[in-house]
DNA sequence: GATGACCTGTGA
DNA sequence: TCACAGGTCATC
C-alpha cells in the first residue's frame, strides 16, 4: 500500500541516484501497464539519449523531467515527463537495490516477471518498477491537474473552501485524489482517529474548527509516521483487525466499508 | 456518490 | 480453499 509516504521515500531515492544518468534503454514488457494509449515503441522514442533531470512527486505519483535531447546539457527540463505509479504493491528499484522498507500486504522477494517497466542507462545501471500486482501505472505526460492539492501541504483553509460543498463522508473525501492527492485507506484512518472524527460524517458536516483539527493532523500524522518509515507505523495499525481495540480509550473498534474501503475507527472518542 | 472489476500473493 | 488486501477506473 504505497501512499503518499512510501512514494516519496522512492522519489528520494530516485533524485539521490536517477539524475543526470543517460538513458540507454526502455524494458516494457507489459503493454497493459501502460496508460492512456502509451506504447513500447513510443516510449523507446521519447527516452533514450536522455537525461532524467528532476524526481516530483504529487500524491500517489512519482514524476521523472528529461532533458531536451541527447547531448545536451543536464539540468533544462524540456524532454517527455515519465510518471511511475506504485499501485498497491509497486516498488522502485534503482541499480538493483529496492528503495524503502518492504511494503505490507506484498512479496518481498524478485520475480523477473514482476518486472513491469525498466528503463535502462548507459553507465549499466537501470530504473526499474516491480509490481507483483500489476495494479502500477507508467505514463507519458500526465495531466497532473487531474490530481488535487498535495496533502503534504494541505492547509485549513483548503479544508475550509472544499467541505461544506461535499456531502459524502469525510473519509471518502480525503481519498480521493482529485481533491487531496496522496491519502490512502491507512493514513486515512489514522489522521480521523488522530482527529477524533467519525470517518462516516458527511464532510459537510464539519465544524470549522473540526476541519481545522483535521488540517492539523494530516500534517501531524505525515510528520510523524513519515518519521517512523511509513504510512504502516500508525498507532491504529496494530489493532487493524477483528477485536481491535482503541489505543486511546480501549473501546472496541468498529469495522465498516465506508468510502468502500475497510475502515477501523473506534466509536467512543470519534464522533 | 456507491459499487464492482481489475490483478494476484498471502494467510487463515 | 478462499476471503482479503486496496489504488484507480468504468459503470451504475
Amino acid at each position: 500500500m504505497p501512499e503518499l509516504l512510501e512514494v516519496e521515500t522512492a522519489r528520494q531515492a530516485l533524485a539521490d541516484l536517477a539524475l543526470g544518468r543517460i538513458i540507454a534503454a526502455v524494458e516494457a514488457p507489459d503493454a497493459w501497464y501502460l496508460k492512456r494509449g502509451l506504447t513500447a515503441p513510443v516510449l523507446r522514442a521519447a527516452l533514450p539519449g536522455r537525461r532524467f533531470v528532476s524526481a516530483r512527486r504529487r500524491g500517489k505519483l512519482l514524476l521523472l523531467d528529461t532533458t531536451p535531447a541527447a547531448g545536451d546539457q543536464p539540468g533544462v527540463p524540456d524532454g517527455p515527463t515519465l510518471a511511475l505509479h506504485l499501485g498497491m504493491t509497486g516498488r522502485i528499484i534503482v541499480d538493483g537495490h529496492p528503495a524503502g522498507n518492504a511494503l505490507l500486504y506484498a512479496s518481498d522477494r524478485a520475480h523477473a516477471a514482476w518486472d513491469r517497466f525498466t528503463v535502462r542507462f548507459v553507465d549499466g545501471g537501470f530504473v526499474g518498477l516491480r509490481d507483483p500486482r500489476r495494479l502500477g501505472a507508467v505514463e507519458l505526460d500526465p495531466d497532473e491537474d487531474r490530481l488535487g492539492v498535495d496533502a503534504a501541504s494541505l492547509t485549513a483553509g483548503d479544508l475550509h473552501a472544499s467541505l461544506p460543498r461535499r456531502r459524502g463522508p469525510i473519509k471518502a473525501v480525503l481519498m480521493d485524489q482529485s481533491h487531496i492527492a496522496g491519502l490512502g485507506n491507512l493514513l486515512a484512518d489514522e489522521i480521523l482517529w488522530r482527529s477524533a472524527i467519525d470517518p462516516a460524517r458527511p464532510a459537510s458536516s464539519l465544524t470549522a474548527e473540526e476541519r481545522r483539527r483535521l488540517a492539523r493532523s494530516v500534517r501531524t500524522t505525515l510528520r510523524v509516521l513519515g518519521r517512523r518509515g511509513g504510512s504502516h507505523t500508525g498507532d491504529l495499525m496494530p489493532e487493524r483487525q477483528r477485536d481491535g481495540r482503541c489505543p486511546l480509550d480501549g473501546a472496541a473498534l468498529r469495522r465498516d466499508t465506508i468510502g468502500g474501503r475497510t475502515s477501523y475507527w473506534c466509536p467512543r472518542h470519534q464522533r
